[in-house]
DNA sequence: CGTCCCCTTGAGCAGAATCAAGCCTAGTGG
DNA sequence: CCACTAGGCTTGATTCTGCTCAAGGGGACG
């Protein structure tokens, strides 16, 4: 369990050159993030002309409030963010961890006012595009519409993947199984490489994302650091024996579960 | 606690007039599925035309298999349907209870084969689309397009719904929102009209649809019964007390938690 | 009549929640 | 420079919800 709290660390928020108040003046660099990689001249031109702004948020700071019709749809660039929905009473469900790259807000294009609040995990640099705008991409540029579907349906199934964990695996399953996940989001989106990476979730967080009590969680947490698998320390995780996480977890990131049956 | 099992039920499969091996010919009565209903003409025409045929399937059929791509797109007219998903190991969690008038597959129009597998709750008929052709709707006729992005996305509002209540609810707050939601879905769509109706699902099904296992789930309806809330019969459900289960439900069908911060 | 499937119930256990403190660290302000 | 605070982490003790094991019942069907 010895640690080394020097070397260099991958940044996993998305921004190595974040340094203050951020540079991003007119150009949303959207093509350095993964949803956006294999866009054509024309697609990304598209894109461009709906963008609205490039913005900031600080930790902590809600991006969308559930209700609150925007118009808005977010490509986040930079940080963490967390999407979350409430009971009446105040319990909270975190519904997905925000990566950069992700987008938000698909649903208001065709829905009303969102169930679910977006909040700010760190600080975060996001783009902001013009859903009204949007709609009319699938008149005019049909195979732009056709991503916007697929996104939609990608998320579809992430989020499927959450509902069979959270309601049939151990706390141990699914504590293991995020973080296999995780690895694998950042390591596909080129944010990290290797097993040490930023982590800007409270364990309070995590837990209303795996469904369980701050508490367990933290139990949880502890017996993976003493049996030396993987470590949090200080919003950082590194993950020492990666092969023995991924055999915890019901289910490695991106293989999902096939055959069977 | 008295139980009248005389009186007509509502016959919540979605035929009324379904007796034997289906009158269903050439034409599907597409247009009585609510997900149609304000199809344009000629956007009922093209959905028509990409029809390829109208099936019949018995109670425990597979309609699609894990993992297997089969490039279709179904629509449920009469009956119930079952999507989950396995772990590997077996555990298995229900995705979605597929009521007449849902749309299935539309991930194979994008994705590879799915990760989940269907079957048939009850006896079922359900219409089959050519997912390829469905493929050139976004190119011919975007409003067509968009329909089935928001369809997508009203599945997976409803897909985040199931989440918070797996992860953040107890046994009968479960229990009792999948009766007050499946109440609601069945009003909404005509198929029944007042609180007693066909239910087509075992205590097993029941259990993996709300993550519990079936011991519980069948002490929980038994508690809902004795205290003369609800009762379920051979495959019947009758609602006794709507007014109290809506109170047990973290949240009543459709209003969903709104407001609060 | 036997079999299969599903429902039901009891007893005992355990995984996870709750209650109640204490600790550590970073940030703030005197 | 240090006291103070707030937010987050850690731990122990205890409770309880929900799971497991074990068994029996009842209806439909061949």
């Amino acid at each position: 369990m010895r640690e080394r709290d020097a070397g260099s660390i991958a940044d996993s928020t998305g921004s190595s050159q974040r340094n203050g108040l951020s540079p991003w003046c007119d150009v949303c660099p959207l093509r350095a993030v993964s949803a956006f990689e294999d866009f054509s001249p024309e697609e990304l031109e598209t894109m461009m002309r709906l963008k609205v702004a490039h913005r900031y948020a600080a930790r902590g700071d809600t991006l969308i409030r559930c209700g609150e019709m925007n118009g808005h749809l977010y490509t986040l660039f930079s940080g963490w963010a967390l999407r979350h929905r409430l009971l009446p009473d105040g319990r909270r469900q975190i519904i997905q961890v925000v990566l950069p790259g992700d987008t938000i807000g698909l649903d208001s294009l065709f829905l009303d006012g969102p169930l679910y609040s977006v909040q700010a995990a760190s600080d975060v640099t996001f783009c902001v595009l013009d859903a009204r705008l949007v709609g009319d991409i699938f008149g005019r540029l049909p195979q732009l519409g056709r991503r916007l579907t697929k996104l939609a349906l990608v998320e579809q199934r992430a989020l499927e993947t959450r509902l069979i964990i959270v309601g049939r695996c151990s706390a141990e399953e699914r504590i293991a199984f995020v973080f296999v996940e995780i690895h694998g989001q950042l390591t596909k989106r080129r944010l990290i490489n290797g097993n040490y990476f930023r982590f800007p979730i409270t364990q309070q967080q995590l837990a209303d994302f795996v469904g369980l009590n701050i508490i367990h969680t933290n139990r949880v947490l502890r017996r993976l650091r003493e049996r030396g698998i993987m470590t949090i320390q200080s919003q950082k995780v590194r993950i020492h024996q990666f092969a023995a996480l991924r055999q915890l977890a019901p289910f490695g990131a991106n293989e999902e579960c096939l055959p069977l049956l």
